[in-house]
DNA sequence: TTGTCCTATTGGCTAGGCCACTGAGCCGCC
DNA sequence: GGCGGCTCAGTGGCCTAGCCAATAGGACAA
């Protein structure tokens, strides 16, 4: 690439946080930490990457509002687990327990999600679904709930949806719809009625029937959402 | 709700540059600042707040990372254009244009809000949508393109849905839509169609029909949304 | 008119220090 | 044995004071 062509380059002054922030990544990839491992103290951080603990803590408070770490004041900087996402998350909880808007935007989204997975699913996205499900089986089976094969039922049809935006949404969601799933699986029976509309939703996904899933994902929804509206106010 | 049945909150404690942050954003929206307004130099703000630099420094941090402001060395700290809504729009813009991710995502926030809408809207709801549809005719009628008025309209529709999720949703995706709606009422006779569709809806939504609103909604998505479709291969 | 230099202004970053919070261990009292 | 309070070391929160570096704009020379 000729240096003379693209000459009027704004030429992007990096600050130094900003080389900071993108080290202390690197070197959690590097060292492949996960959530809850902790940094190294300031002090020691600060003087092994040769920065002030002023420009250190300029790096962390970026960092922790794009939400890759938290810092505890008299504790230590502890990495999240959601390395994004949850803006939404805080906002809803912070304001109340608003467990009908989560049903509202949930159906929203999976009920279109069901349709376009119908249409777009690969057979890969198909035994991905399959293997949920066995899971969700085989954990009820033995006595559970079914909680973790459930999740992974939906995450498998979210993906089998391809669609990044919707994607994205979910996972900004998924928090707050864990919360109402794990209450709803602990009604008694609840489990093996659940397992039933989920085979529903991945038979018409299989079959390609866009309406035929979208409707089963809603009555999925308002199926697990009735105890939660029973339990809210 | 009473007190004591949420007793175990962690209590959220701020930390300073939190609070200096919206003290200054609070002040950018009190006197109506726009983008290229420039805010009070470091060493008069920090003591105007009572607080140090380095606090204050750690607060533009905070909003640049945000977006809100870009800090400038030697120059000043000037606001950014875009106050809000970034995080999945620039994640999106920055992978690819995706109009058609887009436009799912519109069509599964807006069918369901406009069923609830229906649902839920009040006379003063019903006030706004019917304010915003005579913006869109006038503007028409004058030659416009009613760009401003089709806005307002699903901003009116969007909150009589009286879902606080689904409206954060939708402005996160907003800035997205206004791209694919600008196009799509740059084509001639669009905006007549248009605003057909939206009659259709606020009828159903004055109604008190979801199902039919919900329909209306759909067309109206799908309508607008094929010139954006044309456009990418 | 043009280009150079100077300078006031403004942000960038550091050093060093004190304060506040947390957690763990210890101790004494039921 | 268990519960509560105490102490203390470690860690982040924030401040003061100061120098360095970039920018914009005016003065001035060519």
């Amino acid at each position: 690439m000729s240096e003379s062509s693209r000459f009027p380059r704004p030429l992007h002054r990096t600050r130094l946080y900003e080389q900071v922030a993108e080290q202390i990544t690197a070197w959690i990839s590097e060292n492949d930490l996960k959530a809850g491992d902790r940094l190294p103290p300031e002090r020691q951080l600060a003087t092994s990457l040769g920065v002030s603990r002023a420009t250190l803590s300029q790096a962390l408070v970026a960092l922790e509002v794009i939400g890759v770490v938290a810092v505890r004041h008299g504790d230590g900087t502890v990495l999240t687990d959601k390395p994004r996402a949850e803006r939404i998350t805080d906002a809803i909880r912070a304001h109340a327990e608003r467990i009908p808007d989560v049903i509202e935007a949930r159906d929203a989204l999976e009920t279109k999600i069901a349709a376009l997975a119908a249409q777009r699913r690969t057979q890969e996205d198909l035994d991905h679904i399959q293997a949920a499900l066995k899971a969700m089986l085989d954990d009820i089976e033995g006595g559970g709930r079914g909680v973790q094969g459930d999740e992974l039922f939906h995450r498998a049809v979210t993906e089998a949806a391809h669609s990044p935006l919707l994607e994205q949404m979910m996972s900004e969601i998924s928090e707050l719809i864990r919360e109402t799933r794990i209450e709803s699986l602990s009604q008694p029976d609840r489990p093996r009625t659940s397992l039933a509309g989920h085979q529903k939703i991945a038979d018409a996904i299989a079959a390609g029937d866009p309406e035929a899933a979208a409707a089963a994902m809603h009555g999925h929804v308002m199926l697990v959402s009735d105890v939660a509206l029973l339990r809210d106010r």
